[in-house]
RNA sequence: GGCGACGUGGCGAAGUGGCCUAACGCGGGGGUCUGCAAAACCCUUAUUCAUCGGUUCGAAUCCGAUCGUCGCCUCCA
């Protein structure tokens, strides 16, 4: 079984065949570390997250490089307005990045390379560029690619150069060029923006050399998946298509791999269009990480996603239900024979969970076996076919599949003395049957956050995840 | 003006020629269990897939038209 996916290039579904065997190169997309990054701008960088530990969970080795733009326009501009320089700037914002990143359990990049710390290897790709006539220098020391001397441009976004209304939006540029469509590789220098010296002479990056230069230098000049938005498509990953293989020479990525929109309120979520919501803004009105993160990993990368304060308590009504059976497995004691259907109802779901994530990663139907397995472990748990031993099994199938989707509770840690304490407290009142002090100790532990469930194994308690931002 | 995607129950979302009188999640209604509660389980909630027409033995799935929504062509995940 090998995991299919769909390429934008082609726009055909096709089986993944790493470069190198067994071992999968993805560069995806980052934030512009300019502020803090929205909900929308996670959907992709979690829509990556799922396919590197989805290929990983197949056992395959992963190499996942996300760059970090930390210096553009909006830097130059917003460090400007803060008064303080771009790196700091930067700094700020990548650590923000970093921590929602963490809160929303993405997996860590195995390489998070700063556009600023590789501006020789830009340098060097811009070289090359000229010495192949693919670029040309104007007065004002800026360097641009040459479309013209690249026919197979506008190939990805099915864009027909001819026909692109250039220039109808955009005020006729300051910077003077060729041709209209041609894309700046170099800016050169300017009052007031930072400016590097180097063998092109001075100025700074354009935005789309940092992702070609640096996708290259740590996964090669061709490598497996490049991932983003579909708004990355054009005019971004065009141009990075045009300036790598007119460099290189050789194809540069074999799989183009982009997610639709997030949308809110029937329109795509965007600072521009004001709609936008950011993690910590969310968490603070009291939603939970995990229900955050399955809101959005829960739709197709490909089809649009809305978001809402109803598709966010959906999902945590949905988590609930996950944190509800893992505490009745971790509570779960019987001395019985144990059931012969577990296994095979384990091995089923799995199948059906992998095979449904190999087909261009369709989360759906994945899930669809997740629940599907829910409610068959919850029909047994309540029948008590299971053993002891049976119900740590499921528990560590549950937990395998969950390798992939990263929403399950953390292993139940200590509680604090004190709750502990109101835990036996009540746990003595109920055997004593002095229903008033059990319900007033359930009362107390509720407020702390912790619910407790009466079952016949006695009480089990799990935490409260937030329900959304009711 | 060009290019593209989509329209499935109260909401979200699968399904792309027969096993669909349509998965899964949320929500609603009824029930079981329980000291109460919660959780869970059971039953129920679309004979229908934007509309119209066509192809086919057979269509949510293919074709055409119409209406509607969204996106890209510009910074954007």
């Amino acid at each position: 079984m090998t995991t299919r996916l769909h390429d934008t290039l082609t726009g055909a579904v096709r089986p993944l065949e790493p470069l190198e065997a067994g071992h999968v190169r993805v560069y995806s997309c980052g934030p512009t570390v300019y502020g803090p990054a929205h909900v929308g701008n996670f959907r992709s960088f979690l829509f990556a997250d799922l396919l590197v530990r989805h290929l990983r969970w197949r056992g395959l080795r992963v190499t996942w490089v996300m760059n970090l733009t930390d210096v553009d326009d909006k830097i130059i501009n917003g460090a400007a307005a803060a008064g303080i320089a771009i790196d700091e700037l930067a700094e700020r914002w990548i650590a923000g990045f970093l921590e929602d990143a963490r809160t929303l359990r993405m997996s860590h990049p195995d390489v998070l390379p700063r556009a600023t710390e590789h501006v020789p290897a830009m340098v060097a790709l811009v070289e090359r560029l000229l010495a192949g006539g693919h670029a040309y220098r104007t007065d004002d020391g800026s360097i641009y690619f040459r479309i013209a001397s690249w026919p197979a441009y506008g190939r990805l976004a099915r864009l027909d150069p001819g026909q692109m209304r250039v220039g109808e939006r955009v005020a006729a540029d300051e910077y003077t060029k060729d041709d209209v469509r041609d894309f700046v590789l170099w800016k050169g220098p300017r009052e007031g923006e930072p400016s590097w010296e180097t063998a092109l002479g001075a100025g700074r990056p354009g935005w789309h050399l940092e992702c070609s230069a640096m996708s290259m230098q740590y996964l090669g000049e061709s490598f497996d998946i490049h991932t983003g938005g579909v708004d990355l498509v054009f005019p971004h990953h065009e141009d990075e298509i045009a300036q790598s293989e007119a460099a290189t020479g050789k194809p540069f990525v074999r799989t183009w791999l982009h997610c639709a929109h997030l949308q809110m309120g029937g329109r795509k979520m965007a600072k521009s269009e004001g709609n936008i919501a950011r993690v910590t803004e969310l968490l603070a009105a009291g939603a939970s990480p995990r229900a955050l993160r399955y809101a959005l990993l829960a739709a197709h990368y490909r089809t649009a996603l809305s978001f809402s304060d109803e598709s966010l308590a959906a999902a945590a009504a949905a988590i609930e239900r996950l944190d509800a059976l893992v505490a009745a497995l971790e509570a779960y004691r019987s001395d019985g024979p144990g059931d012969p259907s577990l296994a095979g109802l384990l091995g089923r779901a799995r199948e059906a969970f992998g095979t449904a994530l190999d087909d261009d990663l369709a989360i759906s139907p994945a899930l669809g076996a997740l629940f599907d397995l829910v409610r068959d472990l919850n029909r047994r748990i309540a029948d008590r076919t299971l053993s002891s031993p049976d119900a740590d099994t499921a528990l560590a199938a549950l937990r395998d599949l969950d390798t992939v989707l990263g929403v399950l509770p953390d292993p139940a840690d200590a509680l604090p003395d004190a709750l502990d304490a109101l835990l036996e407290a009540r746990a003595s009142a109920r055997a004593s049957r002095d229903w008033a002090a059990s319900d007033r100790l359930r009362d107390e532990l509720a407020a702390a956050g912790i619910l407790v469930e009466d079952t016949r194994d006695g009480q089990r308690w799990r935490r409260a995840g937030s329900p959304s931002g009711a």
